[in-house]
DNA sequence: TATGAATGAGAATTCATTCAT
DNA sequence: AATGAATGAATTCTCATTCAT
């Protein structure tokens, strides 16, 4: 009975991510329940607040991000060209934009520790690739891992049917400007803003 | 009284805008009626329905967005370098975000014929701009106005609290990658999906 | 100028009566005053409260019940049979569904002081076409002025639009079978309820 | 629980009738679920828009028909002028008014297939009773189901309080004056309109 | 533990009535 | 005196959350 609780938990949180990056984080709860198969009361047992299934949500998008990080340390030395692009595209292919809507909602409330833990250490790990990918000339000197995450959050933000249906490729594209964007380091165009690394909290 | 309501009119739409972009387009509509000073009656006199409101912001944004193109067109033959970046940074401060927002709810309904007819004569501006830049040299070959527009609508789509408290200049970080994206045009990655230009229809 | 706001008064009546009568007494006073030709502010001028132009109506309904019972109180001696079925003709077409209509709404508030004068003197006159016809042996004898008044009004009550469509021709059936019901007078079969006349106050 | 939901559901449409019947179809929904002792959301839930519940209404008023046809039917071989009154004492005890009130709104849509039903095969119980009763020399030729009903709604239909204070025997009286019309076949006086057996499509 | 039902609070929209020109 | 605009109150409907089975 343990694994079939179980089941219905991860269900729920997967349904969630996905309707939260084709919908939006406004989709009605009894909506992600409905779509995972189970009762709206189970989904609250599980989570008892909108909050705390947003929280896991979360959690299995940084969870997921940590490891492409890992992947993209381990093949750097070897392939950089090649391991920077594969991360950069499992990024896009991550539902951050899910990830970003999930978190606009509470905004109120302080995200749960457990998030800024996984937070944290997620970024760490993307700090490490950045660093490495940088060391190796592919990407301008000036950016920092959470700007990489939101950028990659915003290009993958759920997308109104009409600009879908308009520009199918959309994310493509935009995949293919923000990789140039990145690469390119031009040397006479400083960087608007403090670098990203002084700043004081990254409540992500 | 002609001129009174005039005013109330506009304030209605300045707010609305300005609320659209800082908090999305499901800013409850009594918030935009005390945002501009009035009661929510007079907000629906002048807008029977939320999307005839919608199209009132999306209308003043497309008419600044054509005024913009236009200047650029003009500057555009003595300093190309210049002009083209003012033009990018005008787009990035005309509450694209708010226009994207906008025009995502009315999904299911077609956009009114004053929309349609104001975004296709201003998406023709951005592309004579365009083509002006790119004979420049200034932007990368295969960028389609549509997708510029929405690219700087990606990137000024409202913000989460969090995030703009933790990345107060993400926006003007995101436009210089951008900036940088656009104009790199690698010859060897050549970009995903079908030229922008063979598209049947723009609908923004 | 007196004679123009006199005509705009009428107009107001008119269209009152007419949209009460069509759609029912919970039209927009708005649509009234449209239908009129003139402002809402003109509407309001003229009657200060819905209750007062709803009084308007019925007057202008009283007025017309009264010269139509005048009319068969002239012609009853001669021609009995002829004059009865054109005043209970003439009733089904002055819009008496409009009057209970009207009527029916200011529930709460007490009737003025010139309908209920206007009323009683109208009813009075029906009672006297009532007693000639009784005594011309053309109506049961336990009917009583305000009831064929209300009898009338419920027959002739708007009609949804989906009724009018299916039984396009049911008030004149309706109207038939009144007609048959008000003359005979089965001896057999004494009425129900006290007699009418015994009530104290008829509040129509 | 079910029986708990259901119980609850049986009490909206009671008292969604008796509140048509009484104030016309356009009371707050809030009042029904208040007089239900539910919840609005309860009443939502349940009916998901304002037309199911009329339906509902609608179809309980149909079923009561069908049964009092159905009554009507057995006794009358043995009994027919008994059998013919009780029928029509019957429908003016049914809240007929509720139902024509409840069908006037939905004018724009069409009526949902399970009220059609209901009410094709109500009526078909009708027109048997009216055959028998006819046959029986109990009613004029000329009359239809359709037209009966309509006939009964109309003298129930909700009266506003000043006009049931004034004449409180009025249903009963305007009953009695039906019935004598109804019966009254006068030879010479053809009933004005086509034939009601004529009419394509019944739409109640 | 899982479920479906109940609830109240919030948001969109309409309309009678008042106000400023 | 006539107008059109402004307003608030009432109503419909939706959704997060709690409760009873």
């Amino acid at each position: 009975m343990r694994s079939d609780a179980l089941k219905r938990r991860e269900a729920i949180v997967r349904e969630a991510r996905r309707l939260f990056a084709a919908q939006g984080a406004s989709v009605p709860l009894e909506a992600i329940a409905e779509a995972g198969g189970v009762g709206i009361a189970t989904l609250y047992r599980n989570f008892p607040s909108r909050a705390e299934l947003t929280d896991a949500v979360a959690l299995s998008i940084l969870a997921e991000m940590r490891d492409a990080a890992g992947r993209a340390l381990q093949t750097l030395p070897d392939a950089p060209d090649d391991a920077w692009r594969r991360f950069l595209h499992a990024l896009v292919g991550l539902d951050l934009g899910a990830l970003t809507e999930a978190l606009a909602h509470p905004v109120d409330d302080a995200l749960s520790a457990g998030v800024r833990e996984a937070q944290d250490d997620t970024l760490a790990r993307v700090a490490e690739v950045l660093a490495a990918a940088r060391a190796a000339g592919l990407v301008r000197a000036d950016l920092d891992p959470l700007e990489l995450v939101l950028a990659v959050g915003m290009i993958t933000r759920p997308q109104p049917a009409a600009i879908a249906a308009a520009a199918p490729q959309l994310v493509a594209r935009l995949t293919a400007i923000l990789e140039a964007g990145l690469r390119a380091a031009p040397a006479d165009a400083p960087s608007p803003g403090r670098p990203a690394a002084d700043r004081p909290e990254s409540t992500l």
